[in-house]
DNA sequence: ATTGACTCTGTGGCGCACCCCACAGTTTAT
DNA sequence: ATAAACTGTGGGGTGCGCCACAGAGTCAAT
């Protein structure tokens, strides 16, 4: 059993954002001892922590990554990474497509010395 | 000179967008009345409005039409328009980079089953 | 027992790009 | 003249992903 700030150096993130992944049902505490609600996180937090360190950096949003641990076997964690994918692919065909336009603005901007 | 309800309308910004655009000197009144302090926009305010609307759908942030309208003579449009390509050019190679963890990370998770 | 380090809760803030609302004053149409 | 429609101002709220802080309680070490 892990306090917040071992637990915070152990994963990497800030007690405020452990606290935050709690109230969002992200991550909760293993234990709260009820006498003074201290929070305390175990290994198999950390496995959970290291996931969600993970997942962020490929660009998972909050609720992204809650609906990665909604599904406790990760049965499907690999659904929801090839949905992420897509996802991202969409983004990228909107910013080529806004390439494409601002070309365009550019064409139709030399036009009008002609 | 139009007044906000109607310079809403003939460019499709609401009148809080102007109102707010106003406030971060993005488009403000070609004259307000210091008796009421009416807001009146002109056909000056028109072309302005029509260029922050195309500018917007190009995906431009406040902070780069600010940089657009600074430039009064507009002589400078198409080098930030450039700069714009540029800075999405970049987002998309972001993108792609975490298309590419994702299937790294897919590939990875194959390898626990072997 | 005292000190210092830790923890909790609650709150407010950031930056973005607005939206929405109440209240009061103004203008316009009838 | 009166009512409807408009306008201004100030404030609050949204969603995202946290950070920061105050004040109070608690724990660990000496």
């Amino acid at each position: 059993m892990y306090k917040v700030s071992d637990f915070s150096e152990m994963t990497g993130l800030s007690k405020e954002t452990l606290r935050y992944y709690a109230e969002v049902k992200l991550l909760e505490p293993a234990f709260i001892d009820p006498n003074n609600n201290y929070r305390y996180y175990d290994d198999g937090s950390y496995f959970l922590a290291i996931l969600l360190v993970k997942l962020r950096r490929l660009g998972f949003t909050i609720q992204e990554m809650v609906c990665v641990m909604e599904d406790e076997s990760f049965a499907n964690l690999d659904g929801l990474l090839i949905q992420k994918r897509h996802k991202i692919q969409r983004e990228i065909d909107d910013l080529l497509l806004r390439v494409e336009e601002i070309d365009a603005f550019l064409e139709s901007g030399k036009e009008e010395y002609k």
